[in-house]
DNA sequence: GGCTAAGATGAGCAACGACTCAGGTTCACC
DNA sequence: GGTGAACCTGAGTCGTTGCTCATCTTAGCC
């Protein structure tokens, strides 16, 4: 199977999708999902209706960003994983996603789309597979406490994201409260 | 000064203030802010004029009904503090809150009014004075560490809060997801 | 009971946003 | 260069929502 979809685009029609895509990652990244897809063209400079033939509905736009930001998260947890500790792995991905949720609206939305009605693709299965794996590993190597689950670390991780991104937190509360959170981890 | 606002209401204005609100109440707490001003029109059995009568913007319904929110909650918290050990009431606030906003969303749109543009007259400031001291209190009789701040502790109930309702958490995630916050807080 | 100001009503207005489509433009292949 | 299909354009449709106002109703007072 193969890994893109079908049909090869041509030269302009994939260039305006790239565009799109860019400008939507922005635009929703700063006034969140309910900004208007008229602005997603006008920042990428085409018509609504190249908008519209791209991608028909404005869930397929939002899905189509969340699925590519969700890639890019996975590939850190890998990354991370790859090149560090697993307990110290974990924590750099909680820090480092909480710090983009204070920028980027998308990434509080994508985790919020867990159970609601824009389904990306198992999206968040995959992330959550992801991070179980650094957790069981963490916990093997006694950096972090056997009796917590994958589901209140994936909740933590929701809830730390969604607040920052809310209330706009600065870098220094996003520190002293991820201590806390760390510490609620750490084997007594 | 008066209590309440200057002049007094006819009876029948009085009825469908309550009536409004109540509904409004309701309404926002399953929909979000969204929702419109019509629905809560219709579960109030008044005509849509009858709410913009008695609040002339949608934005004075939902500041009227966060800032009776925010009474119910500084209450709690003072009910709280009179009847149980401080760091016990603590975390019995923090337990009750995020029961209520996994049912209430009206509970985090006040929580994540902080610092947005539907400013509750300083209805959070209140709260967090009042959460404030019961958090000096508990951290005098030693049940939670002295190195941590109010604002780390409002961040952290904004949060899971916000999860919590977003996610809609079963009572179980919700009870192991605060027992790790509470691991974060206690003394090592 | 009669009067009047406060209040209630709901059709309607204006603004906005998702989405469509008839017509013009451009790529890609020969 | 010619041709056709893919693509782009943007004015327009339709549904929704916050809010208004002319008209009718009613509480409260004598």
């Amino acid at each position: 199977m193969p890994i893109d979809d079908a049909k090869p685009l041509r030269a302009d029609a994939a260039r305006n999708r790239a565009r799109i895509m860019a400008a939507a990652e922005q635009v929703f990244s700063e006034r969140g999902p309910a900004a208007s897809t008229e602005e997603v063209a006008n920042r990428a400079g085409v018509a609504i209706g190249t908008v519209f033939r791209h991608f028909p509905t404005k869930a397929d736009l939002l899905r189509a960003i969340m699925k590519d930001l969700l890639a890019r998260l996975v590939s850190d947890v890998d990354d991370l994983r790859r090149g560090s500790e697993p307990g110290d792995a974990l924590f750099a991905f909680f820090t480092n996603l909480v710090a983009h949720s204070a920028r980027q609206k998308t990434v509080i939305d994508l985790l919020a789309a867990a159970g609601s009605e824009l389904n990306v693709p198992d999206a968040v299965g995959t992330l959550e597979r992801s991070v179980g794996g650094l957790l069981r590993a963490a916990q093997q190597a006694g950096t972090v406490r056997r009796d917590v689950g994958l589901a209140e670390v994936m909740a933590l991780l929701v809830a730390v994201c969604q607040g920052a991104v809310q209330a706009g937190w600065p870098a220094d509360l996003q520190t002293r409260t991820l201590a806390v959170v760390f510490a609620g981890l750490a084997p007594r």
